[in-house]
RNA sequence: GGGCCCGUAGCUCAGCUCGGUAGAGCAGGCGGCUCUUAACCGCAAGGUCAGGGGUUCGAAUCCCCUCGGGCCCGCCA
């Protein structure tokens, strides 16, 4: 394990000897404390060099940093509302009391001051102390005062250490929770209802990803945390729910990469009754609405430039092949069979196996030709069949299903269908799948095939990565950037 | 899975090309300073140079392996 360093012992005799004066080093509460924008906006008014004793405030926060200078030590004192200097005066607190603090404190401490809205000399709102309490103290040192913590490893595996030193850090983790909210009152304020289904799962469906497994040793049997959500929420619309979403996190047994997270937060809904046009509508309203709130919160930098771009309307619309068929120029794709899509897709270097179902070469050869020109939000419509088995038979294009993805530069965004709700139809496009002997498949889910015999409606249904939801609309380099704990290997010490 | 790059004090970084036995700043210790805000000045302290092996009289430096991380490619509705 880590061991002591010199500085942590120096902080530990700190302790002590704070305790041997009768004083906890870790007290419970500290009841009455006001954030540190009351005080600086209470000093705003004074002229430098005054202080207003009618006004007295206490404060509490993370020390980092302490300016001495003899008789008169400066401290900034660091809470959720921002930072306030400390001003300590030795002729104010005794020689004795103001000797004894600084021999005490150190950068990373939190403290409590109670004291008076006061501006220094040089003009800083400060609060001048009276007395000052310590709440927790810090035994490991805080990261560099003014670099912070560079070391990705380091961020990737403290991510508190990353938020105590870095604003930009602190602030993504605000954004992010205020763009959630925002998610969840679009879709409450559209009759939605929110719901929770299981994460252990015996089958995870949904989708085509390998399953984390773990063991239920009540069942005595495997369980699987869950890739998707669509299932269980269109087994909802089945027993009457006609408006439902969920929010939360899925699990895919994959790489990291900069869009991917073995653990992502997702959100899907169902809308029964209404089609993939209807949820097209609805979804380009909450971009929409979510871009202008982005565009609010974030302050003004080159992130917030990119996602603007992205978002500006007006929205691209291509249909998959002929898009595809354009970008590529090879005419006819959807009547060539899987041996020869596979022969194009493995000229232009996929190496999925042979095996893979037909559809997975057409989406390889639109990641090579369609993807790359993708420069601002797009909806691809319309996808070949093949490709999609849970998504319902386009009413007029042969061959095609009723879907739309949408697209932002480099990753996808969202994707939803008019679903498939013939049981028979759903049985047999999962054994189709189920046919490919390698390359990725969608788990028959039995229970589900069975309960589309009881009657699902007409229904549409979206899902998204609300974690590349939200690198979008901040302009996010990594699906890291915007995850506060992402996965690390395991460290043997 | 393939390629490239990185790992030096608690933190931020030099030193590696061209081998000679470890440097700075911050933080911490001691001393000084009544207006600083990356405060400043002086003194002292702080290291398994990621880990292991090899080459060499001698390795942070060169070679190999392992661990951890990053980027790109591949794979991943």
């Amino acid at each position: 394990m880590t061991e002591e360093t010199a500085l942590e012992r120096e902080r530990r005799a700190k302790i002590a000897r704070w305790r041997s004066e009768g004083k906890e080093p870790y007290p419970w509460s500290f009841p009455g404390r006001v954030p540190t924008d009351v005080v600086r906006s209470a000093a705003a008014g004074l002229t430098p060099g005054e202080s207003d004793p009618a006004r007295s405030f206490r404060v509490a926060g993370r020390l980092r940093s302490l300016r001495r200078h003899g008789q008169v030590a400066f401290l900034d004192l660091d809470d959720a509302a921002g930072s306030l200097q400390l001003l300590l005066r030795a002729d104010l607190l005794g020689d004795e009391a103001y000797r004894g603090w600084l021999a005490d404190l150190d950068s990373g401490d939190i403290v409590g001051a109670d004291g008076v809205a006061s501006v220094t000399r040089r003009g800083e709102p400060s609060l001048e102390a009276r007395s000052l309490t310590l709440l927790a103290k810090a035994i490991a040192p805080p990261p560099e005062k003014f670099h912070g913590l560079q070391d990705v490893e380091e961020r990737i595996r403290r991510p508190y250490l990353d938020l105590l030193t870095s604003a930009e850090s602190r602030e993504r983790l605000r954004v992010r929770s205020l763009l959630v909210r925002e998610v969840r009152r679009y879709f409450e304020a559209a009759g939605f209802l929110e719901v929770e289904t299981p994460v252990l799962v015996p089958v995870a469906g949904g989708a085509a990803a390998a399953p984390f497994v773990t063991r239920s040793n009540y069942l005595g049997a495997d369980l699987r945390l869950r890739i998707a959500t669509e299932l269980p929420l269109k087994k909802l619309l089945v027993g009457g729910a006609e408006k439902v979403f969920e929010l939360g996190k899925s699990f895919r047994n994959e790489d990291l990469d900069s869009t991917h997270s073995p653990e992502f937060t997702e959100l899907e809904a169902y809308w029964a009754y209404a089609d993939y046009t209807e949820m097209r509508g609805f979804f380009e309203g909450l971009l929409a609405h979510l871009a202008g709130r982005a565009a609010e919160l974030l302050p003004d930098s080159p992130a917030r430039t990119k996602a603007a771009e992205a978002f500006r309307p007006p929205s691209r619309t291509v249909d998959f092949v002929d898009e595809l068929e354009r970008a590529s120029g090879i005419p006819g794709l959807l009547d060539k069979s899987r041996e020869e899509l596979r022969e194009i897709a493995r000229r232009v270097g996929s190496t999925v196996p042979d095996s893979s179902p037909r559809g997975t070469f057409l989406e390889k050869l639109f990641e090579h030709f369609v993807e790359p020109t993708i420069d601002r939000l797009t909806f691809v419509v319309d996808h070949p069949e093949a490709t999609t088995p849970l998504a319902k038979r386009h009413r007029s294009k042969p061959g095609r299903v009723e879907r739309f993805e949408a697209f932002v530069p480099g990753y996808e965004l969202a994707n939803a269908y008019t679903e498939l709700n013939d049981p028979d139809d759903q049985a047999r496009r999962f054994e189709e799948q189920a046919r490919g002997t390698g390359g990725d498949r969608y788990a028959y889910d039995a229970d589900f095939v069975r309960a589309l015999r009881y009657g699902l409606p007409p229904c549409t249904g979206i899902g998204f990565g609300v974690d590349r939801l939200v690198m979008a609309l901040t302009g996010a380099e990594s699906i890291k950037d915007v995850i506060l704990f992402p996965i690390a290997r395991t460290r043997t010490e």
